[in-house]
DNA sequence: AGGTAAACTGACTGGTCAGTCATTAACTCG
DNA sequence: CGAGTTAATGACTGACCAGTCAGTTTACCT
């Protein structure tokens, strides 16, 4: 009766074809994989239109999976959304710890050269700038998972940053500062600048660095600022005016 | 004969006396000041709930003003939010201009001071924390307003700063630094932790610092990266490794 | 084979909302 | 005052889409 009853083996595979990753699940059953395959799907969809924009059928679609099948495995679109953050989240703090156990070095200083190559490559991964962009624009909206990014991604990091600054310290390689706000500082520098990287186009001083350009610019910047500080036993060469701290 | 004919005088302003703002504009002929109502309007929906969470019925109620109203001066949705950011921006563009005007001061450090603190400022208010969000957030769909923002407010900035810089450098102040990288430093150390500011309960450390802390710990930090480089001449106090830059 | 449960489907529903337009109010000027 | 013009209104339409559920397919058992 309906003018067209799409069958299972329908000749309109338009879009999908060209599509990568949109394999035919269709009726073949393997029900523990299906909440990953439905939460890659949702993270490319949401990452091209944001949360308000991204469409469930979509999702089934890239999924390759009818829209009724996500509600088998998730309550709303949110909890969808809630879920694909946390589980990209939780990859990514994965990653960052393994670089940590990974550095075992000598110096404070190469230890955090060695940490922020890591660091760095995954903050310049697409899975990370995705969520980066809806945290910051988004995420306001669900204050539960603002509170699991600031404790379990930003805490984290600095928790691990701050433990090599202070023990840079202890060595004398690095000037007397409090550890957490160091830590801060090189969040900061490197979050900002992985933001603007991934829009290059607009930022024309970034446009002919490459990733790791930058990296080292960034690093050398910092390292400078953790330099102790000789000026009051050194010679009096520059005759600066000091002000106030 | 429909149920409730809602006349002009109806006796139902329920949340529009809470709301401060809601003047009744109704009937009254004033087309010159209506743009500018609909996007301050505009502004405080966008900012609670973004470009796709906002209702053309809340901005027009919020402005005082029909639905049909607005179409009258801006042709769709879209463009009210463009018109709006750029609105906001060039505002913030005046303030940070008019900044610059008022520190013909001493010494580059001075100056870097004094125009931290009103830059800071701006930073920190409302408005522009609003912005900030939607770029981040939601301007990668506008490209050509994410150009805009990017000339006229991030450029900008960076020149403004980098002069100074360029300045503190040839007085002996600093140490030589690439004045464009030097002022990317500061717009990323500052631009960075005033969205950290705005999220103070998801971050314990932000927590009990007033804004002004945060700022001087700021600038205290970068001035320390920016001071000349004593090191070689000084006497060979700290046997740390010098490995390559 | 036949039966049953679990997995999956996609047409449908109901609510929402951007954008329209016929209508009405206010103002102008002859 | 009333004819004409401009400003503004808000009920309505049509598209869109999250979420539902009656029905279908598959897997796995006797």
């Amino acid at each position: 009766m309906l003018p067209v009853m799409t069958t299972v083996q329908d000749p309109t595979p338009l879009q999908e074809l060209a599509l990568p990753e949109v394999a035919d699940h269709r009726r073949r059953r393997d029900p523990e994989a299906r909440p990953q395959q439905i939460l890659d799907a949702a993270f490319h969809e949401f990452a091209d239109r944001g949360l308000a924009g991204a469409r469930l059928d979509d999702i089934a679609k890239r999924a390759g999976v009818a829209k009724g099948t996500i509600y088998l495995y998730f309550p709303n679109k949110e909890a969808l959304f809630r879920e694909m953050v946390r589980g990209t989240l939780i990859a990514a703090i994965e990653t960052a710890e393994q670089t940590r156990d990974e550095t075992a070095s000598d110096s404070a200083e190469m230890q955090l050269r060695q940490i922020s190559v890591n660091w760095w490559r995954f903050l310049r991964a697409d899975r990370f700038q995705v969520v980066q962009r809806m945290v910051l624009g988004e995420l306001h909206h669900f204050p539960d998972l603002m509170q699991f990014y600031a404790d379990e991604v930003v805490a984290r990091g600095r928790r691990l940053i701050g433990a090599v600054i202070a023990r840079g310290t202890a060595r004398g390689e690095f000037r007397v500062i409090e550890p957490d706000a160091a830590a801060r500082m090189l969040s900061a520098l490197t979050m900002m600048h992985s933001i603007w990287c991934s829009r290059r186009q607009c930022f024309p001083a970034l446009a002919n660095a490459s990733d790791d350009d930058v990296r080292n610019e960034l690093l050398d910047f910092y390292l400078h600022a953790l330099r102790p500080d000789h000026t009051v036993v050194s010679v009096g060469l520059s005759s600066v005016e000091r002000h106030d701290l």
